[in-house]
DNA sequence: CGACCCTTTATGAACATTTTATGAAAGCTT
DNA sequence: AAGCTTTCATAAAATGTTCATAAAGGGTCG
């Protein structure tokens, strides 16, 4: 988990996003917007955010449809903000998934505490399971934030669990630089694959048996990464 | 955890424990009911309730004391609710440890279905509160407050204490400092990481055999601790 | 007052991340 | 095939952050 966490806002109305977005960064929050379902679906699939912050009348995809596809890939909190004050609809946002529900007008202050009440309740929510075994030699604990390779725990830093926890997510697909450098490092930093190639050099040098044949972190050329576990 | 959840409400009004307690056990929930916080906390200890449905307004110990006191021994969810709208109190409830705050009055279908959503969330059965091993020389003593090093009964101060219960609770975890400060300190605290550092000192000096290399509760650099129980 | 606990502050050491540099490998062009 | 260009991997310096510890200041309760 990073110390710093990333929230999903998804609303069509540009004054809130923009309102959320201020409110949010200034608290230290790294915050991404999305204008309706599909496109929060994308950046959700891509970026792995901690929280989502989601309206529910939108365009293309309403905020209960939204709930539901999220939920089928991951348990990280989900607020619904509405303007609609009717009992049915919180009750069916609450049992799509939602985990709470702010209608508006609303007091930001508000808001941010029901934030870090719903992240300080999931702590690792998109860490959708226990341990992930990978191969006898190599093995993930997700929920313990933990690496074991060859018997041994390993010690990563931050940005390298980080890494090798989104590689692994992705596993079997190549992934280019660019997604993997938005998703561990943010959206400004799409160019520094200095970074990625520094990363990747440290990892395989504490994860590989053979850092320079690696087995799981396989570099495609003129592409990205792939990692492959043996299944 | 068991099939049929318990659910505690703490209220001084008659009416609403006697509205409350009818819906729920509607619904297939174990209710029980206090009149204000010193009870329910009694409650709480005893009969170690699944959630805890809260007023904030009550004799003795208002809700947000409440709270606070349940959190230093259980990260169950907490439902609030209040008539007083102000944001200042809804703020104040959500970072003293509260999960959800609902004002009254309030939709019964929309309590239920946030109660769901609560139970949803919180993987925690309950955890029994009795004597706990770690291994031949340290043991926790969670009823009777007591730690054993050695043989002999160490002396904790309170937030040491919480502290030590705290990460043994989540052992074999890694836990961010934010997670920790939050849980121990409150939601205002979680900035203070240099309180965590002294706390934890002082704690392996008092507990640990080689304090400068210790063997239970381990620094995990860059995120966090993580309390390692001998097996 | 005095004991005790919690909160601050200060400091050197340990550590992670970012930057820069360099050589090797891979594709493209002619 | 030779030469040019882009990309990859690793090492090592520079920068900034966090850790542990000691010790001082402040509050509280009897």
């Amino acid at each position: 988990m990073n110390d710093i966490q990333k929230v999903l806002v998804v609303d069509d109305e540009a004054q809130i996003t923009r309102v959320l977005r201020h409110s949010l960064a200034a608290h230290r929050y790294d915050v991404r917007t999305a204008a309706d379902g599909i496109s929060g679906l994308e950046t959700f699939h891509d970026w792995q955010p901690d929280l989502i912050i989601t309206d529910l009348q939108m365009p293309e995809m309403d905020g209960i449809e939204f709930c539901r596809e999220v939920r089928k890939h991951s348990n990280l909190p989900i607020i619904v903000l509405s303007v609609r004050g009717e009992e049915k609809t919180k009750v069916a946002a609450l049992d799509a998934g939602a985990d709470d529900y702010v209608t508006k007008p609303f007091g930001i202050d508000e808001l941010l505490a029901r934030v870090r009440a719903a992240l300080r309740r999931s702590p690792d929510a998109h860490d959708g399971g226990e341990a992930a075994l990978i191969d006898g030699d190599f093995q993930i604990d997700l929920s313990g934030r933990q690496v074991i390779v060859r018997g041994d725990a390993v010690r990563l830093t931050p940005k390298e669990y980080d890494l090798l926890v989104f590689l692994f997510r992705n596993r079997g697909k190549v992934i280019t630089h660019r997604t993997i450098l938005s998703a561990i490092w943010g959206g400004n930093f799409t160019e520094q694959t200095e970074y990625l190639r520094v990363f990747v050099g440290q990892l395989r040098k504490k994860v590989e048996k053979d850092p320079s044949s690696p087995k799981y972190i396989r570099t495609e050329p003129w592409v990205g990464y792939r990692f492959v576990a043996a299944e």
